[in-house]
DNA sequence: GTCTGTGAAGCAATTCACAGCT
DNA sequence: AGCTGTGAATTGCTTCACAGAC
């Protein structure tokens, strides 16, 4: 256990660390790998598997404690610490992601905005502190800002992930339809495209009726 | 060639395809693997492997052209037709991803918005038919909806997956932060939970560091 | 020489199957 | 009996390396 955990494995557990605190808030104490796969569809030998990755935390015979494998799977992916994020790109769907409720239990915090027109800039209505986008290489040295939110146009996409990066900053979501590529192997980044997400369930379905 | 296309080279395609439409804007003819390998990160030999499950395209000694590779992709994974799709959620997320330019060249079309709350039903303005969230099955049969899009709140996620796939639906985008379960094996899901995925770039950046 | 297409090799992840604990 | 943890077997993906086309 330990060595070095699979990538499929860390996706894994990001979903089951979702799934544990939403039971949490139901107050359940215990699940077994047979009920975690009935909840997210993996199956239960790969759950106890991934488990095994991050040491023993499960009661032989009885399952695993909610809390506390919630609390494992946070200190063996370091993310018992905030990290503050920021996002570029104001528009509706920009802040319709501020808004969304993503930020329990102190995880990240979105400290800052940018937006290249001044207009929105100044007469949007948020808790955040927005700037202009020329802004962003000062701001997130100076606030320290290592995740980026990215919810601009295709064409200025790349450009402002250069930017980010450029600054300083280590994990880049792109919400754009536009592939964004890491110039620095240090900066992980994860498109999610919706029309790129339709366009994979499409593909599903078309192979699935061949 | 063309026996099963493994599912990594599917999402690959995806991207792929992305890529080819906006170079096609952009005017550009032809491209070579090792552009692409420059342009997505991935390898090119990866990439031709990939291209060899759909079969020979290239020309030998010169690359690839953008148009015809790209309709390739098209004919191969089944994407050319329009599928219809709605969302389930109009609030500030909700309403910003209907408003996103994503729906370029007739690949999907949202044709119907459901939210529960009736004033957000009557007050939303926008192009699309809006109806109160009882009315998933009907409208979803009437109108051969294919394609879900969720952003609700996370408790009620499951639930209206649940009654999308009871009325048909075939593939599902979840944005809201909970792990969705298809019930049926010829439903997909794809979760698209941005702090899932912000989850997922502080476990990447906290590996690398170890 | 340049770049594609592909069998073969190598590697990584999943699945199996069972030992061991309660 | 019930459920976890894990080496071993298997599957499937990626990478290699080179033949073949231009």
């Amino acid at each position: 256990m330990n060595k070095k955990i699979p990538q499929p494995t860390v996706i894994r557990f990001c979903s089951i660390y979702q799934l544990l605190c939403n039971l949490e808030k139901e107050g359940v104490k215990k699940v077994s790998s047979a009920e975690l796969e009935e909840k997210t569809g993996v199956p239960s030998h790969t759950i106890r598997k991934d488990i095994s990755f991050i040491g023993e935390v499960g009661n032989t015979g009885s399952g695993y404690e909610v809390a506390k494998l919630k609390q494992h799977i946070l200190n063996n992916l370091g993310l018992n610490r905030e990290r503050k994020a920021c996002i570029v790109g104001l528009g509706r769907l920009g802040s319709g992601i501020i808004q969304w409720p993503l930020l329990a239990e102190g995880e990240f915090r979105i400290v800052a905005g940018f937006d290249s027109n001044i207009n929105t800039v100044e007469t949007i209505k948020t808790s955040i502190s927005v700037f202009p986008s020329h802004e962003i290489a000062d701001v997130v040295k100076r606030m320290g800002i290592e995740l980026g939110i990215i919810a601009v146009p295709p064409a200025r996409a790349q450009e402002v992930a250069d930017r980010l990066m450029e600054a300083g900053v280590k994990g880049i979501v792109n919400f754009a339809p536009a592939i964004i590529k890491s110039r620095r192997d240090d900066c992980f980044i994860r498109n999610m495209d919706i029309g790129g997400e339709l366009r994979i369930l499409s593909a599903m379905m078309g192979m699935r009726s061949q």
